[in-house]
DNA sequence: AAATACTTTGCAAGCGCTTACATTTTGCGA
DNA sequence: TCGCAAAATGTAAGCGCTTGCAAAGTATTT
């Protein structure tokens, strides 16, 4: 905030009305004559005034700012939605704050306080189960919350989301409706991240349901980046039987598998396929494409923002919408060579 | 802010002191009795007190809230960058406020407003050619303001970046040593983006001083995207005599391109080279990798937050610095083939 | 032309916090 | 024990804005 900014009375001074006709010029323009609206908006211009932030605020116990914790910035899982919600937030004059919890739940309580107490309205939260204290936290606050990335039908809370553990499932028979028996899978690290385990465990229950010995199926637990992706690689190349096809627990995994063994000499999908999950946008660029599970980012983001404002607006009328995913087939799943 | 939250007043009579005594215990705690410090302590934590950020913003005239504006948050490239500089600003109790403007200078305009009516302390600007009305608001306001990704010797304004041009002309004169005499240029699109147009200028020039006729290298802009990337690919590889070596001007756009020479059948750098620009992380991992300019995103990042909050708690005492690029040598670059 | 309803504007009381200044309490030397 | 400086606490005046209520101005009806 500014020293020398000016304030609602040095507006109402120069276009020679009452503070409260400035006010009501700005949030509420229809009761205000049409001349004094103008010579106000004059006013306002000249002195190139802008509302104090602190001073609304406080007589409006608003903000107009939502919070968001992603697990990550540094990659482009969560830009798109994250963008779309800002977009659908800031058409209401709402302006987003984000944190990153880097995947640590200490971490992401204490941007959730940071965000609170820095004023945000609500939040916005990636997955859904979260420590204990955390969610004490909340409650007593009695923040209005909205979790997205997941999907549970729980009326205490609002998500907007999908189910993890169905696309797991999904992408799994698909795999196996390839003909594949050999399998291994690179997840994501699931302690602490839900939407990983679900899509692990969805994985695992579809390849059991479809009678292939889980204990044959190598599972490697891994962060999302190239690097550890590659190493996962070297580690599941070097078993014997030699898995025929590599599902990962999301896209940066994939492509890191893709990259490593295509450096090693593979072909994939010639020697051995692999899958991806959230169709991030190098997805489409590697070679070959990868096949994924589309996941609605961009809708995700724009819903979220709505119910969130309509949680914070009216508490209660938020509602929970459960979103579907869909597998995009590109080139990096196919039949295992005999 | 909540309907039910307790206020200062709560405190103070559940403590059985004076409000200012609760603002001093948590403002400066030195300046108040152990005794009555633990007695405070404990109101605070029994009913889960949390100071109004309005009134304080109302009363300090600080949010301790600063903004920054960035191009995009669609790809990786300042992912990391504004990831140290919230990190660095978090240790300093100050959160960030985050805006992106898709590199329209109107948009630009309208976010940095936003942040700015939201109470932003100060801001973070990428590059810093910006419209005249633009400069001219945040003259008027006075606020902090600190440019990041490019460096100029202005007194007036504050930087923290480098030189994209002289980078540029240090990875053409690389390009240029290795042999190459056929050129082109895919660059970002300059309008309005001075990064872009100082690095592509650098190179000119570079390419200009090494003898090369300038008339005989193509240039394109266009957005950085993959597919952008492999539009502009389709159009330079269609000329005649055709280039051998592809500076681009940024690693999405070089990557994008690396990928589309494979997908056609030429290989890199055999038939063809390509350079890079930022060294954002798939730059690494893309086959071959990428010979690029790396820009030191992190430490700029930590360097900007230091500044900017110098600059805003005392005025004038914010620092300019230059920071250093250099250039990673991977395979994506060779001699021409003859 | 008077009575009525409606529109437009102003007045003034907060919203919750910080802080300069005033007051009280405490500690310590004489 | 008293006196005084220093430490601890309280008092109260804002910070800039919104909004319920009252007052003034206008239009409409009888």
């Amino acid at each position: 905030m500014n020293g020398n900014a000016p304030t609602l009375d040095d507006v109402a001074r120069a276009a020679g009305v009452s503070a409260a006709t400035i006010s009501r010029c700005i949030n509420s323009p229809d009761r205000v004559a049409e001349s004094t609206r103008r010579r106000v908006q004059d006013a306002i211009d000249r002195l190139g005034y802008t509302p104090n932030f602190g001073g609304r605020a406080l007589a409006t116990r608003r903000t107009n700012i939502v919070g968001a914790v992603i697990p990550s910035m540094a990659n482009a899982i969560f830009a798109e939605g994250i963008q779309a919600f800002q977009e659908e937030l800031s058409r209401e004059k709402v302006t987003l704050l984000i944190g990153s919890s880097n995947y640590d739940p200490d971490y992401e309580f204490e941007q959730i306080q940071t965000l609170i107490s820095h004023g945000a309205d609500g939040l916005l939260l990636v997955g859904s189960n979260r420590p204990e204290r955390t969610q004490r936290f909340l409650d007593a606050r009695r923040i209005p919350t909205l979790n997205v990335w997941c999907f549970q039908p729980d009326p205490d809370q609002l998500f907007v989301g999908f189910d993890n553990s169905r696309a797991g499932a999904d992408i799994a028979r698909l795999v196996i409706e390839y003909g594949h028996q050999n399998l291994a899978i690179v997840s994501g690290i699931c302690e602490g991240n839900d939407r990983a385990a679900d899509r692990l465990a969805g994985m695992k229950q579809a390849i059991g349901a479809e009678g292939i010995d889980l204990e044959q199926v190598t599972v490697l637990q891994t962060k999302y980046s190239f690097e550890h992706a590659a190493r996962a690689f070297d580690t599941i190349i070097a078993q014997s039987p030699r898995p025929t096809a590599i599902l990962a627990g999301n896209d940066v995994l994939a492509v890191g598998l893709i990259e490593r063994a295509r450096s090693l000499g593979f072909s994939v999908p010639g020697d051995l396929s692999v899958t991806g999950f959230d169709d991030i946008s190098v997805a489409q660029f590697v070679e070959p494409g990868l096949t994924t599970v589309r996941v609605p980012q961009v809708q995700m983001g724009q819903r979220a923002a709505e119910e969130l404002l309509a949680e914070i607006r009216h508490p209660g009328s938020g509602k929970s919408v459960e979103m579907l995913t869909h597998i995009i087939r590109r080139g990096s799943l196919g039949p295992p060579t005999a």
